[in-house]
DNA sequence: ACGAAAAAGTTGACATTGGCCACTTTGGCG
DNA sequence: CGCCAAAGTGGCCAATGTCAACTTTTTCGT
């Protein structure tokens, strides 16, 4: 009897159904907005279920703990750093515009969403001895390429064919870079050096100081160090 | 009746006096304590407490809240930082090997305790748009003035006499010291480049690059932006 | 086509936390 | 000596992360 009433399509797009159809995203979506309007990843987990409309468990089906939650936001975080980054260099002819509009959109990245930013590099979502999560690592080593491509086109004045021998100068380049552009947002998301409307300027002067720098001598890497996520020199085995 | 057995001060030492003697500071070390073995700031007051063998409510008369205690343990950790450059500096003879010397051990401070370098410069003491706490600005002044000191002193090649005209060039290159060295730091601290046993190498290349760039011009700041803690700029009308 | 199992979501419970309160103990000062 | 503020205590509260048991869908092998 009443077979008319189980699982009715009819009362609008409103009557939501039973199962949410991809909790998974809107999670993390709604974990975005929380993180950018709050500036603080203490938000609370039920929170965010309240907000995605469901019970304070259900994310658990998607999510082992609220780290694994996190993960997978830092994840979006660095996807949406590498397409602001690309998207940034594209167009630009000399290798050496490209740089800058990349690190000028990094230090805007981190500008714009201190916390995400913050989330993204910081220690939130490994313990003392644990490595990063692998879908973090991921989408760095894209970063991390999209910096190599640009300075073997010769973003640093000429090209440097990517040879065994050029290698560690090459990653010491990037170390370089990183450290400057990442220190710079970092001062300014922290406030130790502003104002934050100057991010574009302070941005490029970095990169002129950078490259002067490095044209001088490219000095490379010591032997055994390395530079950015480490998940591709162990899949290189596989 | 039994007049004996109150404020019995025979039993030994152990015998706890009610009150501790200095708990503001046995609060603070115990803090750093736990800092540095759990590496996380997300610990508990009550732990903190517990460790403190006082009751989970006693620290509430010295610290306001959570975030006022941290900001105590940050800015002796600025302190300790600031001890430990000025200490590495002390000896060297070119200014030069001074900056080079002051970047070393702000690397290593930060290795070696990645969770107390994270609250330092991190963004767990003020919120969305507050001001960060004082007593860290100032401390966190200190270490600009060391740089300064350095700066001028000769440390990228040739003194730099401090005049109005010379400041924001000052500023620019401090700027550039700081993001990075402080970029360096951070990636190694989070894992994103390593190892860190290559810490110092490491911050002698990223010196050496900075000095190149810095040598050829030293562009100085654009007007308005600033670097540093802000807390000396507004002292000066007092 | 059907029934069982897996997947997705729900309610209820628990220990722990930061912070508030009223209370007691103690040291110092007039 | 007496009193009061400072220092420390225990009780309490709402909120949180996470576990466990239950219910509702969807899926999928036969």
């Amino acid at each position: 009897m009443e077979a008319m009433n189980k699982t009715p399509p009819n009362a609008a797009q409103d009557e939501r159904p039973y199962h949410h159809g991809d909790l998974q995203r809107a999670v993390v979506t709604a974990a975005l907005e929380i993180l950018a309007e709050t500036q603080s990843t203490e938000f609370s987990l039920r929170e965010l279920a309240r907000r995605a409309g469901v019970s304070h468990n259900a994310p658990y089906k998607h999510f082992a703990d609220k780290r694994e939650l996190l993960g997978a936001v830092s994840a979006e975080g660095f996807e949406l750093l590498a397409m602001r980054m690309s998207e940034a260099a594209r167009g630009k002819t000399s290798a050496r515009a490209r740089l800058t509009a990349m690190a000028r959109s990094h230090v805007r990245h981190g500008v714009q969403n201190p916390a995400l930013y913050r989330l993204m590099f910081g220690p939130f979502l490994f313990g003392a001895n644990e490595e990063r999560p692998v879908v973090e690592l991921e989408a760095a080593e894209k970063i991390r390429t999209l910096l190599e491509d640009t300075i073997i086109d010769g973003a640093l004045g000429a090209p440097i064919p990517r040879s065994a021998r050029n290698a560690s100068k090459i990653d010491g380049a990037i170390l370089n870079y990183w450290a400057q552009v990442h220190g710079l947002t970092l001062l300014l998301v922290d406030r130790l050096v502003g104002p934050a409307s100057r991010a574009d300027e302070l941005a490029d002067r970095a990169i002129q100081v950078l490259i002067d720098g490095l044209a001088v001598t490219i000095p490379g890497l010591p032997r055994g160090a390395w530079v950015g996520p480490r998940v591709t020199r162990r899949s290189s085995q596989a």
